[in-house]
DNA sequence: CTCACAAATGTAACCGTTTACATTCATGAA
DNA sequence: TTCATGAATGTAAACGGTTACATTTGTGAG
């Protein structure tokens, strides 16, 4: 049992107004007060009670912290911009991972709001249909999302144009010579970025002139991506020669699988991720993808829902701006051959 | 301002005692009163305060977790397993990570004491000379360290044996036929595991009468592995024919590295990494890495801690099993040409 | 119908702060 | 010396729960 102020107090031989205003510097005390209870405070190691703080000023000056899973650096990152941001301002987290699991979400929230945390931050798998987002509306919460697409119910959200980016990375491809795209990605209703990413990129394939892309929904919790695309490069000169995907780690283990299955990156296949995370600059070939400031976006999350607590600031939806990053696992299409040609549906549908 | 326990007696017509007793199922309260009762709570959305409540029962029910960087998804993984341990429990987590700061450190600490965390988990640069640790043992809060190497102290620690995890990283290399070893890591001075794996790396070179392996210290934070190895790989023959990397980010840097560098893994060179990350086995070539259970890690350590929160356990340094994963980054020795073999100082100290 | 006893409920102190307000102290002017 | 005034300090009531203990209510036996 640390000591109290009251112990403090005694010591010093002064009320615990005094400590507190010496503590919070809230008033003044003469000097030679000051330095009695200072000792007092060092001899006794008091160390203010936050709990005790909490309840009396119905502050807690923390905030909750909730994203489905830390497997995945690109969630890592951002809770590191959130962290940089809450220490700076002198806020604490609190944290959790759910899994991708709804109950798992609403218990977690709960528990925060018991805490009285005084804001979220989060990333939902749909914000137009999110009991926790509702309850927190619904107790004057405010709360930020983070990676989730802007949506019809006006929740505040910092993020990336995913739309724009899905359809850039469909340009960019067809720029390099390819047709015939495809995307890879997780499960969608777990993600309504994946979600839009994809409708970007269709639509940026169609306006290149592309055949639509074929689209391969897999198990991103426990991927095994050869299996995924053995079928598909089993008839290698109908497969898609380029490949977005969702996510970068998912971009990581295709580009590991088109390897395996002795397919050469870029030369046969290109890949383009999405997220940017550090390590792709280190592999070989380094990965072509689609840069989110993660961290930025945690730390502008962050730092809207602080200037929302003091103050009076409304919650907004901000867009950051993403970069194409054109690694080395991005390359031209390789001009088919004649045999390719032939066997090739295309050698009917086109001009050529 | 929510809703407070005196508003839901007050409605129900009946005292704070009997709310709180329904509430923590801690009485017996009959069953029409409780229905009243029950009405109340839902009729003004009653969340009881955890700050109330913490201050009334001196418990918070939440544990601080510090951690270096969560860039590296090692610590993630671990951070995963507290989470999972801790919500079964219905224990809250406070969260920092301290980018290898000292000062950084000691705030956050500081800052969790006055939340009054009931414990703390966490990796700390070295824990025979840790303020912050001392700090710990002085305020008699409980603690855990995980990933550190057990130590003179006697701190409580979750870990694996990383002297031996080290030496069997290279025995496993020279079983499969190198010679000429190398180890790769971060800065010592931010991690005394990566010490221990570079003592017994040492050893069992040496053990296994190779000569002493070169040991290059990169810096880890912002990495240019290409520029850390081109000069060791001018003189192809002189350099490693093998490359233990302090943890799987590393190397699956130098894998990249190397490639770039114009190198082949395995065939030119070998790397084994640290870790056992997952995405390490989705990778082409899949990376060799020595695997230590960092989600049970952090598993073991908070039930450890929370365990002793409740009874009066003492904690335990525990070593969990690491084992070794042969990817395909690590493969046999090339024979050596007859050229190198001739230009190569090793020609003279040896017998064949 | 009374009474003893158990079950249900209520009262109020306490946990560790902050802070409005009251009180005391020191100072300089009259 | 007295007094007004501002500076320094003290008092006590919150904040939202829990809980020991006191009190009331209900039950069954005699």
């Amino acid at each position: 049992m640390p000591a109290t102020i009251r112990d403090v107090a005694s010591l010093a031989g002064v009320s615990v107004a005094t400590v507190s205003r010496l503590v919070n510097r809230s008033g003044k005390v003469r000097d030679d007060t000051a330095a009695r209870v200072q000792a007092a405070i060092e001899a006794l190691g008091f160390r203010p009670s936050a709990v005790g703080r909490n309840l009396s000023t119905s502050q807690t000056r923390s905030l909750g912290v909730v994203i489905p899973s830390l497997t995945n650096p690109v969630f890592a990152d951002a809770v590191a911009g959130i962290n940089e941001e809450a220490r700076a301002r002198d806020y604490t987290l609190m944290f959790t991972a759910t899994n991708y699991d709804r109950a798992e979400e609403q218990g977690i929230v709960d528990a925060f709001l018991a805490y009285r945390v005084e804001g979220l931050i989060l990333t939902v798998a749909d914000p137009e249909d999110s009991p926790v987002l509702d309850l927190l509306e619904r107790e004057g919460v405010p709360y930020v999302l983070i990676y989730n697409q802007p949506n019809a119910k006006g929740r505040p959200t910092v993020t990336v144009d995913n739309v724009a980016a899905g359809r850039e990375a469909a340009e960019a491809l067809a720029k390099l010579g390819h047709r015939r795209l495809g995307m890879v990605a997780g499960r969608f209703s777990a993600s309504d970025r994946a979600l839009a990413r994809r409708d970007g990129f269709l639509t940026g394939a169609r306006a290149a002139g592309c055949p639509d892309p074929l689209v391969l929904e897999v198990d991103f919790v426990d991927l095994n991506a050869e299996e995924a695309l053995r079928p598909l490069y089993q008839r290698r000169s109908e497969a898609p020669s380029a490949l977005f995907c969702s996510n970068d780690l998912l971009a990581m283990a295709v580009v590991g699988a088109l390897g395996r299955l002795g397919l050469s990156v870029p030369d046969d296949v290109s890949v383009i991720g999405f997220d940017g995370l550090a390590i792709g600059t280190q592999l070989h070939p380094t990965l072509a993808t689609i840069v989110q400031p993660s961290r930025e976006m945690g730390r502008a999350a962050t730092a809207q829902l602080l200037d929302r607590l003091s103050g009076e600031v409304p919650l907004r939806t901000v867009t950051l701006p993403h970069s194409l990053r054109l690694g080395e696992s991005a390359g031209p299409a390789a001009k088919p051959s004649l045999a390719e040609l032939r066997d090739s549906p295309a050698f009917e549908d086109e001009e050529t």
